[in-house]
RNA sequence: GCCGGAGUGGUGGAAUUGGCAGACGCGCUGGACUCAAAAUCCAGUCUUCGCAAGAAGGUGAGGGUUCAAGUCCCUCCUCCGGCACCA
């Protein structure tokens, strides 16, 4: 049997036709499988590296399905977004007619490499039926406060135009287009993701089937930090200053105090102070600093004294307060007091400025040195020179101290996240409008649930202007206000395209409602996703939004689990040349060449083969040719059966010979191990490498002699399918050609047979004084002696072992010996 | 700086988690077929010694535990990823 191009095509057509890959929810909910490729962004055509990723998911999804699961593997599209505008910009194309003429041409390639999904449920998020929900979405967030606009502090892209999540930051730069972002003061739409940190937090530990790295990530960028909340009176105000520390143990060796540019108390304290001008100079300074410059390594610690003292609630000394240019605006309270003894900031702080170092922690290994206040220690240790406290360890005198404070009322235990709230606002065009309305007298008011989709005009002119281009469309803009009808202005703004994808898998169980933005019952029994892939590069973003969205609608009683994915898997990149794939680089490797000369097989099996599916890998042509060649040999197996000579019911007569029990005992050990393999990690690559070594040692027999022809046939059954999952198009039509009718997916997946997997040899442990000495594997057959004795003498067990197994595990001592089967 | 992950042939990578290191693929070498090439098939391919059977060494470096270590423990080196003034 050949490999012909129009293998692919024919069985592309038949799953179609076939509906093999349809699901209805309602008829299948029972034994569900809900495997979830991240859908992609529709750009320009896919390359051989984001095949990765749909390949996989599909392996995954044929795998169960042959499992007997009903699995669901929908596709859609993530089509708001920048990228779109930036090309109508550039070449005068609608937003909307690049994004759907992409969508037409990326649909065809996934179909050409033969990946399986339920189209009839592919959802565009670009679209009023589906936007209309991501409206609704920021509805019911608002109904309970948790949509809100407020000033701030935000993220600017001078080049996108636009604001950005602390979260599309990346070192100080635009996560999209690496532009140094700068920060301005903005009002701006926010989603209360704060509300949910503890529970973003503490879920984590249910996703056992995530990757740790992920996990970590998340916890990282939550960042929560338990600690004392202290307030220290200023001198000479009635007024108190509150400052968060996780090491309220060090609290004698607070020397002074050190504010945010912004904080609050800045404004009131200049009033007094007698150098108001550097102040003034000083916080111009660091306002107008570009992020960039503060996060490189050696950043230069700045500050300026307010001439104000602020009194240590513990030991009432008066300490100076300073501002300083390394306490962050937005985390804590923007105050805190500062330990140089403590603390590297600090202290490099207060060498600078001559400020006291008062040591008040001892490190518990060394009982005395005589040098302090020359060095840094920011361990754990003994309190000194702490009054009452001294000589008690940290972790008492924090639990001691809190109580202290919280008793007296001048300090509270207190919690602090890195997290902050979403930032959704865009002021770019091609996004879903923010469904909000201004009007002169009621002021901000939400459109109606039933008056969405406030629809996004098409009639638009794209040129970024730092406004949103919705702000130039009058038929959008004005409108009027639902509340008193007097005319108002609607929000101009659109929504992050992060709000879109952070529910779109719950719509691919509804995606043709029209009332709801998805049916609960469906929903609930199809959920979580038990199989999500896609790339390491949303381990924060999309992961972390849709885990909160999906909070938020379990707490209002819309769905009823509480995390989206039950599974995660991250797939790895694959480069060229050492590099990632990319147009600019010249370094693409397209699909097309391949499906022309190999077939979609050869490409999916290489690119599975590659290597451990979560790792970077480099591709080879090379490496795809050795595939096409196994293919190519899988199906001269094919030949070999058809063209056996030998009756089958007469063979069926004798026994087997040597070389043919021991062809079926590698047939189902090979099912045994392919089925570890994918049921584990996914490791698609020694799964794949097993099939190998089959279809080699089945060669080797047929050229060693004779095979019988039933033992050949279940051979190449099984072989194409345990390939089936991988080359799909190549195990269909073998499953045909061997006289199966229908689709090999509707078959089940081969069961190894223990009959064939009988271990020929045993293992023994040696115990001496009843303690394990060592253990081994005995051929049976060799020494059938082994079994059936209960104890044997030493010569005895050296002599199996000689037989038997290599001399490196000859070790026994000469005394009792035992055999344990 | 902190937190993760990883270091195995010429190369991508295996090793039932402590049990014959280098599976499988690529590459390379030799042979068969061919006027020749491609393709295909067969054999070989960690290093050293040996015609061979075989012997010895070998998983970033050094030490340790164990009958047995790529795998576990300690010290160090290198690379990759994440976070980065979070008080």
């Amino acid at each position: 049997m050949e490999y012909d191009k129009t293998i692919d095509q024919k069985w592309q057509r038949y799953w179609q036709e076939h509906g093999t890959f349809t699901v209805d929810v309602k008829a299948d909910a029972e034994n569900k499988y809900y495997c979830l490729v991240m859908f992609p962004y529709p750009s320009s055509e896919l390359h051989v590296g984001h095949a990765r990723n749909y390949v996989i998911g599909d392996a995954v999804a044929r795998y169960k399905k042959m499992q007997g699961f009903n699995v669901l593997s929908p596709m859609g599209w993530d089509a708001f977004g920048l990228p779109a505008e930036n090309q109508a910009i550039k070449r005068k194309i609608h937003p909307k007619e690049w994004t759907v003429t992409n969508i037409t041409r990326i649909t065809a390639q996934l179909k050409s490499w033969g990946i399986g999904y339920d189209w009839s449920r592919e959802v565009t998020t670009c679209m009023p039926d589906y936007y209309r929900w991501t409206q609704w979405l920021f509805l019911k967030l608002y109904d309970k406060g948790l949509a809100y606009k407020k000033e701030a502090s935000v993220n600017w892209c001078p080049s996108c135009q636009t604001v950005l999540a602390n979260e599309q930051v990346v070192s100080g730069e635009c996560e999209r287009c690496s532009t140094v972002v700068e920060q301005k003061k903005l009002k701006q739409w926010f989603f209360k993701i704060t509300d949910y940190a503890e529970k973003l937090l503490d879920d984590l530990t249910l996703l056992n089937d995530w990757p740790q790295r992920v996990k970590t990530m998340q916890k990282n960028w939550i960042g929560k930090s338990q600690g004392v909340e202290i307030d220290f009176v200023i001198d000479g105000y009635n007024k108190k200053l509150k400052c968060f520390t996780t090491r309220v143990d060090t609290i004698f060796g607070a020397t002074y105090l050190a504010l945010s540019w912004d904080h609050s108390w800045v404004e009131e304290l200049m009033d007094k102070a007698p150098n108001k001008k550097e102040i003034t100079a000083f916080i111009e300074k660091i306002k107008n600093q570009p992020l960039s410059e503060r996060l490189v390594d050696n950043f230069e610690k700045e500050g300026v004294f307010t001439h104000c003292y602020a009194v240590n609630p513990m030991n009432g000394t008066k300490i100076p307060i300073w501002l300083a240019n390394y306490i962050l605006a937005g985390y804590g309270t923007g105050a805190i007091m500062c330990v140089p003894a403590h603390d590297s900031r600090d202290y490099e702080f207060a060498k600078k400025y001559n400020l006291d170092i008062v040591e008040v922690i001892r490190k518990n290994e060394e009982p005395e040195t005589g040098n302090n206040s020359n060095s840094v220690y920011e361990g754990t240790g003994t309190l000194i020179n702490s009054k009452d406290y001294s000589g008690i360890d940290s972790q008492t005198a924090k639990e001691r101290l809190a109580e202290y404070m919280e008793s007296k009322g001048i300090g509270r235990r207190a919690v602090n996240y890195k997290l902050r709230d979403w930032l959704i606002s865009r002021q770019r065009y091609w996004g879903a409008p923010i469904p909000m309305i201004y009007c002169e007298r009621c002021g901000e008011v939400p459109v109606a649930y039933d008056d969405l989709p406030v629809y996004l005009p098409e009639d638009v002119e794209f040129v970024p202007t730092g406004q949103s281009p919705l702000t130039y469309v009058d038929d959008f803009l004005k409108v009027a206000c639902p509340k008193c009808s007097q005319p108002a202005q609607r929000e101009t703004d659109t929504m992050d395209t992060f709000v879109d994808s952070s529910w779109y898998y719950l719509r691919y169980i509804s995606p043709k409602e029209e009332t709801v933005p998805f049916v609960r019952a469906d929903v609930n029994k199809w959920l979580p996703v038990d199989q999500y892939v896609g790339g390491v590069e949303h381990a924060i973003l999309h992961l972390m939004y849709s885990r909160f969205i999906n909070k938020f609608l379990r707490d209002q009683g819309l769905v009823s689990f509480s995390e989206p994915f039950k599974r995660l898997f991250t797939q790895g990149m694959i480069v060229k040349d050492g590099a990632k794939m990319s147009k600019s680089k010249g370094n693409v490797v397209a699909p097309d060449y391949i499906l022309q000369k190999y077939g979609a097989d050869t490409m999916r099996l290489y690119i599975l083969f590659m290597g451990p599916p979560e790792k970077d890998a480099e591709w080879q042509d090379s490496g795809l040719q050795g595939c096409w060649r196994f293919l190519q040999r899988s199906l001269r197996l094919v030949d070999a059966l058809l063209e056996h000579r030998g009756d089958a019911d007469q063979e069926k007569q004798a026994s087997l010979n040597q070389q043919e029990k021991s062809l079926l005992k590698k047939v189902h050990s090979t099912i045994k191990d392919i089925s570890a393999d994918l049921d584990g990690n996914f490791q698609f690559n020694t799964a794949i490498s097993r099939i190998m070594e089959l279809v080699n040692q089945a060669y080797k027999s047929l050229n060693d002699g004779y095979i019988r022809k039933d033992v050949l046939a279940q051979t190449v059954d099984v072989l194409f399918r345990l390939l089936a999952p991988f080359t799909p198009h190549l195990s269909e039509e073998v499953n045909s050609i061997l006289g199966n009718s229908g689709t090999i997916f509707k078959r089940s997946w081969p069961q190894s047979d223990e009959k064939y997997l009988k271990e020929e040899s045993v293992e023994i442990a040696i115990l001496v004084n009843g303690k394990v000495k060592a253990k081994m594997v005995i051929d049976v057959s060799l020494s059938q002696e082994a079994v059936k004795t209960k104890a044997l003498s030493v010569d005895k067990i050296q002599n199996i072992i000689r037989d038997s197994v290599p001399k490196k595990v000859i070790y026994i001592d000469k005394k009792i010996v035992n055999i344990v089967a």
